[in-house]
DNA sequence: TGTCGGCCGTGGAACGTTCCAACCGGTACG
DNA sequence: CGTACCGGTTGGAACGTTCCACGGCCGACA
């Protein structure tokens, strides 16, 4: 219907007041008498008024808004990290916008970019595929916080999971199960991949078993997995365990041991990264490791509002500690073996 | 780091030119000499300038941002829906801002607000769940499309799929396996259920199949489809095929059969409702329905774009066909039953 | 009675753009 | 030779807020 909208002005006149003091009544000042509060709440109710941020913004410098960038929508990984982030937002007195860059580096860099033109005061890219110099542009003109990964810039802050750490508990709850021949199947790109792999190697040779350590690279697709397990069941003799990159990766894996017959976990151990949704499924019941993303979220705009409200300006960055999730495609290796 | 933003004026300055000659480079004028283009762009580019949206919104009355209030983003439902508006939006010359109501009515109502006040030239609403009245306020300010279910207001359009036909997909393909009790595990509450409902029953009395008709009621999340299936699973005789009311529910269902060692589809037909990712899973592989999720998306898009700039008045209601996706539920039944 | 505060309320300036009317120098045309 | 027009450029007004300095009124106090 599109009316014109009603401003500030339209709602003085009606309550028979100035300009100012509606402005004050708005804003819940209490230094207005309970009657005019009355009557310019009435005349706004009458009108529907809504007040403009974009005059808002203009006058102070200050929108009060976080913008977040987020890479892909699609992934299952998102979802509870801006949970997160609302609800520490909410809880500081800021309101969220999000935009997304479906999956692509132009379109991250005008998601961005309509975020900064709309002049939030702090910035999450979350999981961002954009070069690091347009993550220190970014940065120079607005708090910036990377989620997901590490930013490699020293004028943005970042939060991430211990990725070591995470390959860590995999390669000792295994090795506790008594498995030996324990591969690793990689995704050298992609967020935390390459440190995934660095844990894993650096854990195989904490527990012993430096000479076993096998790496078959990948990626964080379900077809990368696929194709990865499929060289692995090419050797012989075959690993009675598989550490994969990612839950989706492993998802794809799982698929290729049921069509050769291999059985989980009697015959193969299996672990993932992530704990999808999909993942916890009775029907795959995939050990896993959990990331925090609910706490990354909250840290996210923590971060930010020191920055905005503390004037703090060194950069930080915070590394959660993962968890591992023990279920159904992890167990001791058969005695043949 | 925030530092001061520069303006226009600052851009003017440093370019030995007027302002107006600035903002006429910016919106890319033609009529504007080599040389000044020139002498600004390089200009603007030192010192890092952007545009300010809010002060371009204010004496423009329009913001070319398009806002979507998604209800709730761990439903995985949405983010291909989102893809169709996001790539419409940007073929029409909009941008597009999200917000979301993390499944509580009130911050929904926050979320919409929030768009609303920062002057979007439309809004789409995924799959609301605040009242219609709320719907009407603010479809009585901007253009608004109501997206994944019917809006009962004449001032908004809506988007939704046929859920009439999916349910009658559903049945034919059943019957035509040579199923005659087939039952429904419903979702009275929730978008498209009753919908889904009403389907089940017309098209079991157009198949011949009025006397099998067999209702329980259920819900859309895993539990309610467990509940609803423990509570079939006590009858006699069993249903040969459950047509359950979308594939979260679905999932739940089959869950309940595992642990009962009742086979699927052997010794029961399950289908869904939805087509989530989850579903195509090989261990899963759940036979649903498919709704257009990437076209809902683009539609309601145009639906905007055609009130923003062809000044449509009327509201409308642009119903999609879903289709059928037969996968590894459904199978005839066994020929002792 | 005069002065001082305190409480409410007010008008004007400012924020960073866009748009409009107007200007300027040069060329084409009658 | 005067006028009209054209390409390129300009300053000022406007958009809807917030903020600031100030004004009017009333009661208290000396």
């Amino acid at each position: 219907m599109t009316n014109k909208h009603p401003t500030i002005l339209d709602v003085a006149k009606r309550a028979g007041v100035s300009k100012s003091l509606v402005s004050l009544v708005m804003r819940g000042s209490t230094r207005v008498s309970d009657e005019s509060r009355r009557k310019v709440l009435a005349a706004a109710r009458q009108l529907g008024y809504r007040p403009n941020v974009a005059a808002r913004v203009l006058v102070r410098q200050r929108s009060h808004l976080l913008g977040v960038m987020v890479s892909d929508l699609h992934n299952p990984f998102f979802p509870e990290v801006l949970d997160g982030l609302e609800e520490e937002a909410r809880d500081s007195g800021y309101r969220t916008l999000m935009t997304t860059g479906v999956r692509v580096v132009e379109r991250e860099l005008d998601a961005i970019n309509t975020l900064l033109e709309l002049r939030v005061d702090g910035l999450v890219l979350a999981s961002p595929r954009v070069p690091t110099a347009d993550v220190s542009i970014a940065a120079e003109s607005v708090p910036t916080v990377v989620l997901g990964k590490a930013a490699r810039t020293r004028l943005a802050d970042s939060v991430h999971n211990d990725d070591r750490v995470g390959s860590r508990l995999v390669v000792d709850h295994l090795a506790e199960l008594g498995h030996r021949r324990i591969a690793h199947i990689s995704s050298p790109r992609g967020a935390g991949g390459s440190a995934r792999q660095t844990g894993y190697v650096r854990a195989m040779e904490a527990v012993g078993l430096g000479d076993e350590v096998a790496i078959t690279p990948g990626g964080f697709t379900e077809e990368a997995g696929a194709d990865a397990m499929r060289r692995i069941l090419e050797q012989d003799p075959l690993p009675t365990a598989v550490f994969v990159a990612n839950d989706i990766a492993a998802i794809g894996a799982l698929e290729v041991l049921d069509a050769a017959d291999v059985r989980v976990p009697e015959d193969m151990s299996i672990v993932g990264y992530d704990n999808l949704a999909l993942s916890h499924n009775h029907r795959i019941g995939l050990t896993t490791v959990d990331q925090p993303r609910y706490d990354m979220g909250r840290v996210s705009v923590s971060l930010i509002v020191e920055r905005l409200e503390r004037g703090r300006t060194d950069a930080r960055t915070i590394v959660l500690p993962p968890k591992l999730i023990m279920r159904d495609t992890t167990a001791p290796p058969r005695a043949d073996r």
